[in-house]
DNA sequence: TATGAATGTGAAGAATTCTTCAAGTCGACG
DNA sequence: CGTCGACTTGAAGAATTCTTCACATTCATA
C-alpha cells in the first residue's frame, strides 16, 4: 500500500503553508543559519519558531546540525529554492492584476462563473 | 498595509495542500475539463469536489466558464503546471531515499539533531 | 558540578479546515 | 411554466493545525 503520490504532494505543500515556515526557508536560501539568528529576524516566540522548525524537519525540507551551543538549520536540498522561485513567479502574476484579491477572497468573497472578471 | 508577501505565499501553498485539489490541478494540466469529467476520475462526492474547486477558484489557480449545461474548469496560468513539476522533482528526491518516511514522520515520529540520519 | 543560554516538547484551548447531508440555483427542454 | 440534470452552498460536527505557557534538555563555562 504505497502512499499515493498526490497525497504526498499535498502533505508537502501543506508543510509550506505557513508564514513562519516560508520565512525560514527564504532566510535559509542564503545559507545555513543558527536558530538564534532566525529568531532575531522573525519576531516570534522561540517556542513557536521551534515548533515550525520541527515541521520542516519532519518533511526533510531542512536539516539540522549542532555547532557548539547553537543549532544550525539549512535547506534539505537546493531544489527548495527553485520551488520558491517558481511560486514567487506565479504569485507575482496573480497579485499583479488582482491586488489584494487573493487574501480578500480567502476571507470569504464569492467568485462565480460569469462573475469572475467583473 | 500591504499583505506581506510571505503570507501570500503561505496562503498559496496551503491552497495546494489538499489531495483532491492537487489531483484536480494535475488533471487540468492536460487542458480544460468539465466538472462531470473530474468527478468520474476522482471518486469523491460531488459536493466535496465542488468545495475544493471553490478553494482553487478563490486563489485564481483555476478559472471557470459555463458551456451549455456543463461547468468547465481550467488552469489559471500555465505556470501552475511548472510549479507542480518543480514539486514533483523535489518529492521524487525526498521519497527516493526516504521511502514512506515523509508520511510516517508527519504522523509523529521524532527527528533530532544527531539522530536525523539514524 | 551548578548555572545560564539556547532550544525543544507536553498539554490544552483557540482557530481553521474538512466532510457530509440537505437544500438551493441555473440553464436546458419538454 | 414545470422538471431534470449539473453544480454549488448552508450548516454543523469532526478532525487538524496553531499558539502559548510551563517545564525539560543539552552544552558551555565558571
Amino acid at each position: 500500500m504505497p502512499v499515493p503520490l498526490y497525497q504526498a504532494k499535498a502533505e508537502f505543500f501543506r508543510t509550506l503553508g505557513h508564514p513562519v515556515r516560508i520565512r525560514v526557508l527564504e532566510l535559509l536560501q542564503d545559507g545555513p543559519r543558527p536558530v538564534r539568528e532566525l529568531l532575531e529576524q522573525i519576531d516570534i516566540e522561540a517556542s513557536s519558531l521551534s515548533r515550525q522548525l520541527a515541521v520542516l524537519r519532519r518533511t526533510q525540507l531542512v536539516t539540522v546540525t549542532r555547532e557548539g551551543d547553537a543549532v544550525v538549520y539549512e535547506l534539505g536540498t537546493p531544489d527548495v529554492a527553485e520551488l520558491l522561485r517558481a511560486a514567487r513567479r506565479i504569485l507575482t502574476d496573480l497579485l499583479a492584476d488582482q491586488g489584494e484579491l487573493l487574501v480578500q477572497l480567502r476571507n470569504g468573497a464569492a467568485v462565480e462563473p460569469g462573475g469572475v472578471h467583473r
